[in-house]
DNA sequence: GTATAATTTGGATTATTCTGGAACATATTG
DNA sequence: CAATATGTTCCAGAATAATCCAAATTATAC
């Protein structure tokens, strides 16, 4: 059974706090017993990582105290990811709260509409419009895609007589 | 026996869910004990594939959460197949509920009729009236490459006296 | 240092939606 | 024409979502 997928919609509660679907829940409570972390994505979203999958994300970073003195993107990078991310744990009621510093950035103050997005290896939480923006630009670049393709295909066929094969 | 081969006419019912015919229905049965995954394709249906065909389909991506951290056009793929797809199991009644969240992106909310068409490894659902556009297009895209067939055969006989081969 | 107030957290209750199944109607085949 | 298989509709039970409230912890002021 896939984890981590499909959509829900909801909303930030007075609180500042995020209830997940239950299907959400249980695939946190499997994979890290409800450890994750969240990290500020720079599109606009809330990502939600099982504390595992963050480490795996960053354990990339090879040596970083020697690159740190002498690379200011580096610096940088560590900086961002520092100041982002945080450690959370999915309360019993299925609920995280999301950091003060952060709600204003991502539009998800109390009250706002939102929503929980699967990605595969974690979930993400947008605000719904900018969820709406989100998923448009990733359905249009796939439509173009697809129409290169199926130009290309044309233009193949031109070539070869016969068909290819 | 040919499986997920064929067209069905059928509708959304009033809570959103769709029933297979018989056949489809022991297809799915046979292949996956019914469970399937629902996939939103970028050229306006949805897709039902057995769930081990999905996970061929999404094996493809190695090392995702690695990845993941500093690109953005792999997180956008991961949203894209993460927030598009779910898994469901075909009920006793040959019936799966559309997920809410992709109904109004792909004309299927309840009361509209719809087509179950085969694609060989899976099954896709569209709206009748976008089935309609789809086939033209596939006709007219073949119909073209035909043409461009016929006439490359005719260039090439123009250079090599005697034809091909 | 203590008491009060405010904020946060966890939980319980209520209302709504969703799911599965059964019953009935329709179509099809022998 | 009858019997079987299929499609459709409707309803009851269950699961889920939303709201509200109480307890606890923290902060602040005196």
């Amino acid at each position: 059974m896939l984890a981590f997928c499909g959509q829900d919609k909801s909303s930030v509660d007075s609180n500042g706090r995020v209830k997940f679907s239950p299907r959400t829940c249980s695939d946190f409570k499997n994979r890290c017993n409800g450890e994750v972390v969240l990290h500020c994505l720079s599109e606009g979203a809330l990502a939600v990582y099982p504390e595992e999958i963050y480490m795996q994300m960053r354990r990339a970073e090879t040596r970083p105290a020697e690159k740190a003195g002498s690379s200011l993107v580096f610096r940088r990078n560590l900086r961002r990811f520092g100041s982002l991310s945080s450690s959370e744990k999915v309360s019993a009621q299925g609920r995280i709260t999301i950091p003060s510093g952060i709600r204003k950035m991502l539009d998800l103050t109390p009250g706002e509409e939102i929503v929980v997005v699967g990605a595969e290896i974690g979930v993400e939480i947008w605000n719904a419009a900018r969820w709406d923006d989100e998923i448009e630009k990733i359905n249009s670049h796939a439509e173009e895609k697809g129409e290169r393709e199926m130009k290309a295909d044309l233009d193949y066929s031109e070539g070869s007589a016969g068909g290819r094969e």
